[in-house]
DNA sequence: GTTAGTGCAAACTCTTTGCAGCACT
DNA sequence: AGTGCTGCAAAGAGTTTGCACTAAC
């Protein structure tokens, strides 16, 4: 965790490796609030702490953000193990992707645009059976 | 452009043909914004008319809707010929994908899921060689 | 000791909503 | 004529920022 941080040239605080203890933990994308009410004392962080921390650790790529279709941006962490979503559009439900296809992409778009490729977001829009059966739900 | 609405079952008003007619010639995804500011005579529309016709044309699945790392949200005509965004973390350009290639794995998504994909939004993030090369810019 | 990080409160941006009037079918 | 759509103004949600204080190096 202090490894992480000092890799990216930031400073260990209580609150950052509280964040990525959290994120490392979630095994699935989280927003800045519920990183702030899941923070287990309350007091042990700012929601601003945890906006700038968030921010910080996604500039350094150490952390993904995800803008979602509900205004919220959802964050985890940048590894080989992290997930997309699949919103219903009706109930607004939320599922996980199994397995993320875009790595090779990335790479082939490195490659065609010179770029370096640090991320990505992603989401599929969808409805779920059960709002297919019945509509109005 | 009024049968596009009218298979939606939407009225044909002033505003909403503006609306599409402006995404189709766009060509590249464009904000609520972007929209309200090239509506030619600008009290032709009001932007919370911008906003209402965006959000229920994607419901009905005529647009897509794809949240940007910026915090606005960018429309395009939900067909074949969409395109997807890199952006550059440093100096927040954005130019665009060639090709989508997520159709294909929706197709096989809904099959493992039940869902009924209607769309999806994704954006690469990454340093454009500009800025890899004077950091500083 | 110095610099980076934090908390608090206030501000800002994007987007949504209530209501009265207007336009489409 | 009736219902859906629009404009306006005000509110809401999520996120950012200035400043004084604190903690990490």
């Amino acid at each position: 965790m202090q490894q992480i941080l000092k890799r990216a040239g930031l400073k260990s605080t209580r609150q950052r490796i509280g964040v990525l203890k959290l994120l490392k933990q979630a095994a699935k994308p989280l927003t800045a609030e519920e990183l702030y009410d899941s923070a287990e004392d309350k007091t042990q962080i700012n929601l601003s702490t945890v906006y700038r921390t968030l921010g910080t650790l996604t500039e350094k790529g150490v952390l993904l953000k995800t803008p979602g279709q509900d205004g919220k941006a959802y964050y985890q962490l940048n590894n080989s193990a992290h997930r997309h979503q699949l919103t219903c559009s009706v109930c607004h439900r939320v599922v996980l992707i199994e397995s993320c296809p875009l790595e090779e992409l990335g790479r082939r778009l490195s490659k065609t645009t010179g770029y370096t490729i640090t991320g990505h977001s992603f989401e599929f829009i969808g409805i779920c059976p059960s709002c297919a059966g019945h509509p109005h739900a």
